[in-house]
Formats: C-alpha cells, structure tokens, sequence
DNA sequence: GCCGTTTTCGGCCCGACTGTTTTCAGTCG
C-alpha cells in the first residue's frame, strides 16, 4: 500500500509549512494525510479505478492535494514536497516530534542557536545554550531535556491488551476519591493500539483526585498538573492523562476525552450551524446557558443524532449515518456463542481439549472448536494425519462425557505456497470446522498472494480464513492483499474472514471489516487461544469488529449451534 | 488547502496548562 508513504510526506509537509508560519495549509494537510491512513483501500487503486475525482472524493482531498497524489503515483514523488524539504534542514521537522516543542519554539532553537536536529538539541540543551535565549529561561531548558527524555523512549502505539489493564488500575485507585471514573480516549474506541492513557473522573474536589494520580506509584514524572487535568509519565514510558470534571458536565466529558479529533471536530461544527457551541463542559445556546451535557445520550440528541457509540467515532462516515439514523445496531461480547479457533495440547496449546471446553462453558459458550495445527507446521506440532483422526475420537469422547457445551473437532491447516491446502480433501471432510491460513511466505507479490488466498478459500471444505493478513505487531507486516478480491472470494464461497483477536495480531483490522461487512461477506471473531486463559481476549475482538461496523447476524460465532451446523454444510 | 441546508469567499473546534507574559503566546489534547 503506498497510503502510509503518501500520507506521511502530507504530514512533513504540514510540519514544515508550520515552522514556515504558514497558515491554514498544515490543518489541510494533515487532516488529508489523515484520512489517508484511515482508508481501506489502496490509493492506487482508487485512482486508477476513478482518476483524479475519485481521489478528491476522500474528505480534507481537494484539487491540489489529488494532484499531488497522482503526481506521486505516476513518478515515485512530489516535487512541492522536495522544495519544501529543501527550504528547511532536513532533521528540523524531527524536533517537532519533542514534546513541549512547537513550530515557533523550533524555529526560534533555529535560528538562534543553528539547532538542526535532535542531536544539536540535546547538546545545546546540556550546555545550558538555551537558557541564555530570551523566549526560553532555565526552566524552559529542563523541560526540553525532560521531552528529548520522552522523544527518545519512543512514543510508539502500544498494545490495546497491554494498555487495558494499565488503565484499570489507575481507574481502581481514582475511585477512592472520585465519585465516578472512566476510561476515555483511544482505550475506550478499543483501537487495536493506542498512544496513551485517557481517564476521566468526576468530583466536586478535582484537586484531591489530581493529588493522588500524580502520586500513583507507576508514576515516573509529572508532565502537567493543573486544577482540572493533569499529564503524567508512566515508568512504562507510556503518558496518561487526567481530567476532573463536575457532574453536570459528564457526558459532554466523556464525549469530548473519548474522541477522536476529527469526530469531535465534526460534531462541533455541527454545534456552530445550530448557534450552539459544544465543548467538554457541555452544549450552551447563544446566552451561554448550559442545554444539554450530562450524559453523552443527551449531547448527541440535542445536535440532532442518534447515539454514536464510541467504537464508530473516527469520522468515517457515522456522523452522515446518525443524522439519517442508519446507524447499526452493533455487536456486543454477550452475542457470542463460541469460539472457533483454538488450540489444544495435541499441537502448541497449553491446554486439554477437555480443560478448553470446560472454561468456554464457564464462559457461558454453547460451543468451542479446537482447531490444532496441521502437519506441516512442524516448530507448533502440527498433527499427522494419523493424530488427527485420533483426536477426532477425543473430541468425541469429550462430547459424551460433558453436557451443555458442545465440542466442534477442526483443523488450522496451513496454506501452502501454491494455495494448496495441507490435508487432502479426504481428510478436511471428517472435520466439524476447517480454518485456513498462512504461516509461512509472506512476502508474495500482490497478485500472486492474493491468488493464493482466493485458491485456498474456494476449497469446498474450508469455512474460515484464519488471521487473513497474517499482521504480527513488531514483527511482521500484512500481507499485500487485494482486499476487494478476498472479501467477493471469501462471500462466493461462504467462508468467514477471521477476526483474530490475538492482542499482537488483531487480523483482520478494522477498516477491511468495515468493507467485507458492506459486502455481505461474513465475519468469525476468535481468539486463537493456546490456553483457557487466552479465551479473555475475544473482548478486543469485539472492539474490532464494532469498530467494523459489525452487527449480531455478520458475525458466524454469534449464530447458536443449529444455524451454525447449517452454515457449515455450505 | 478545503469546503458550502446561512457561504464559491471567508471562514476554518474549544479550552487547559506552562512560563515569566504583567494580559499572553505557545503547546497540547
């Protein structure tokens, strides 16, 4: 996919046109950079499909910006971002990137000191240089080397499943003292990795739940401590804020901490054309009396919308969708009736098919299936097909012995590199449920990959396509798919797209989601679960999937055991 | 640079915290 690359030259672009005290252009930029990264589908083919006006169809695109993308496509670059590039050093825009420096301060460093780049910056910084400057006194110096500290560690995403509990416990200790606490921001529309750490509380005495967050013992330092909000540094590295809040403006809060920008954005420009103004404390009319604001029900309602939960907040098209009232009805956690992709110890799961099947019936489940590994997946125990047929007749055994959970005997076979799959056909029809996926060369060319897929899914046996991009957060990118394809493949041949909700996976992402449920194409949520404890991280599943725009009857797993036998049958 | 049930020109979300500002600019979310 070239999005990333172009949205990230629109993004220096806006820093650079910033430091240039350029107005407007930067917000332009980055929102276009933003929804950019946000699309499912790749630029290119986007613009080879519609031209130039199906580019300017992607919102903060107009004329100039299209342009631009089509010059990139067309030459391998932008020649308005070379000269920008060339206008300025090229390490200077990376300052930005050091929290507490803006345009102005970099340009100031700049132009007083000759500060290049990072490096410059900590040197001048240790040689107390800065505080010499008449914008930037000691204090000013001591932040800047308490930002290199932050910009150094890297504020790179973090895992939803790592970030969660984190998030949990600095709740837990904020309840002592607050009369209501919550988790906002990014953690709360359960994208699949967040940046930081948003909570929210109520109190009618902010100071003293500011006083004990800043005390927490994970904090490492404090970054901001105001009467209302605060910023700290977690000794993870990861910034978690706090705002405190009174009770009459919870809801307007809540929406306001949760997001995102562009949302937010939206709604209170939406606020403006009803002569209202939105902002955290709550909606006020043209008097500044206070209309609306206590719940978030109530804000959305009195700007003329229905509810938006806080998965579908991106800006992606839920706001025109409130207004008409078209919004989904979404998938909750409670809809699921099994899961379908999990390991035993009969490959590389920790666990017995029985001691599986017992914890998802703890789970309130009506079904499980235990899907091992298939031969050729030697380093996890991939089973032969002699084992294979042994555990058959465990599964078996164990449905005759348990009652009120019904096992379901299947595979994760491998997909080979011609698209073959690793058992005979002779075999997968002895299976309750065949997933299929790729574990092994990943780094096919487009078309050949994605006919590899499509090959695979169209043998009648298989039922779902197991982590489809086969993302590994920190490892391993997606696989360059042709998206479109798979999902009409995986809708012609009734096989469901996996939602894996491995924390470092969660594959497929959300966008795809969006596009294969727009389609008709069904989705399967699971967690791939090589222990009982791992069957708790179908809950980031579901965050994905609303995030996807899932309702109750796209999702197989939702289905109860007789509509799922008949699905099966194909 | 983008965008339009008030606009094709003239706007562009709103408010808290920090530092050293004696009334506000810069930065952040």
């Amino acid at each position: 996919m070239k999005n990333t690359e172009i949205a990230s030259i629109f993004f220096e672009m806006a820093d650079i046109l910033e430091m240039q005290n350029v107005q407007w252009k930067p917000v332009a930029y980055r929102k276009a950079a933003r929804a950019i990264n946000e699309l499912s589908e790749d630029v290119f083919d986007i613009y080879s499909k519609g031209g130039l006006k199906a580019l300017e169809e992607i919102p903060g695109v107009g004329e100039n910006i299209a342009g631009k993308i089509e010059e990139f496509l067309k030459t391998g670059r932008v020649n308005s971002y070379g000269k920008l590039k060339k206008s300025l050093p090229s390490g200077l825009s990376a300052l930005l990137q050091v929290p507490g420096l803006g345009p102005k301060k970099a340009m100031m460093l700049y132009k007083e000191l000759k500060i290049k780049n990072v490096k410059d910056l900590e040197k001048a910084a240790l040689s107390h240089k800065i505080s010499k400057l008449p914008l930037f006194k000691q204090k000013a110096e001591e932040n800047i080397l308490k930002g290199l500290d932050i910009y150094k560690k890297g504020q790179e995403r973090v895992l939803l499943a790592y970030a969660m509990p984190i998030a949990e416990e600095i709740k837990k200790a904020l309840e002592k003292k607050a009369e209501k606490v919550v988790i906002a921001g990014s953690l709360r529309r359960m994208r699949d990795t967040v940046k930081d750490i948003d909570i929210l509380a109520v109190s009618s005495r902010p100071s003293d739940v500011i006083k004990i967050f800043v005390s927490l013992p994970s904090v490492k330092s404090v970054i901001a401590k105001g009467d209302t909000k605060s910023s700290v540094l977690l000794d993870n590295n990861m910034q978690a804020d706090l705002r405190v809040v009174p009770l009459k403006s919870f809801g307007a809060a809540m929406q306001y901490f949760t997001g995102s920008k562009d949302h937010n954005i939206e709604l209170r420009k939406i606020a403006i054309a009803k002569k209202l103004k939105l902002s955290e404390y709550g909606i006020f009319d043209s008097h500044g009396k206070q209309v609306a604001g206590k719940t978030e029900e109530e804000v959305y309602k009195k700007l003329g919308l229905s509810y938006i939960e806080p998965e579908l907040r991106e800006n992606t098209g839920e706001i025109q969708a409130a207004l008409q009232g078209m919004l989904p009805k979404l998938i909750s956690i409670a809809d699921i009736k099994g899961d379908l992709h999990c390991h035993s110890t009969y490959s590389d799961g920790n666990n017995t098919i029985e001691e599986m099947a017992l914890a998802a019936k703890k789970r309130g489940y009506s079904y499980i299936c235990i899907s091992d590994h298939s031969k050729s997946e030697y380093i996890a125990n991939g089973l032969s097909e002699e084992t294979l047929l042994k555990k058959i007749d465990e599964v078996r055994k164990v449905n005759k012995k348990l009652r009120g959970i019904r096992v379901l005997c299947g595979s994760e076979v491998n997909i080979l590199e011609d698209g073959s799959l690793d058992y005979s056909d002779d075999i997968l029809k002895k299976l309750d449920i065949v997933v299929v996926s790729v574990h092994s060369k990943f780094r096919m060319p487009r078309e050949e990959i994605t006919a590899r897929l499509v090959k695979a899914i169209s043998n009648p046996y298989v039922n779902i396509l197991g982590h489809p991009t086969s993302r590994h957060f920190g490892k391993r990118e997606e696989m360059d798919i042709d998206m479109n394809r798979l999902i009409e493949a995986a809708k012609e041949h009734n096989v469901a797209l996996e939602i894996n909700s491995s924390p470092a996976r969660m594959d497929l992402r959300d966008v795809y989601v969006k596009k294969a449920v727009e389609k008709g194409a069904k989705i399967s949520v699971n967690t791939d679960a090589h222990s009982v404890e791992e069957l708790k991280f179908m809950k980031f599943g579901i965050g994905t999937a609303r995030r996807g725009w899932c309702s109750r009857m796209d999702v197989l797993n939702t289905y109860s055991l007789n509509e799922l036998m008949k699905f099966l049958k194909k």
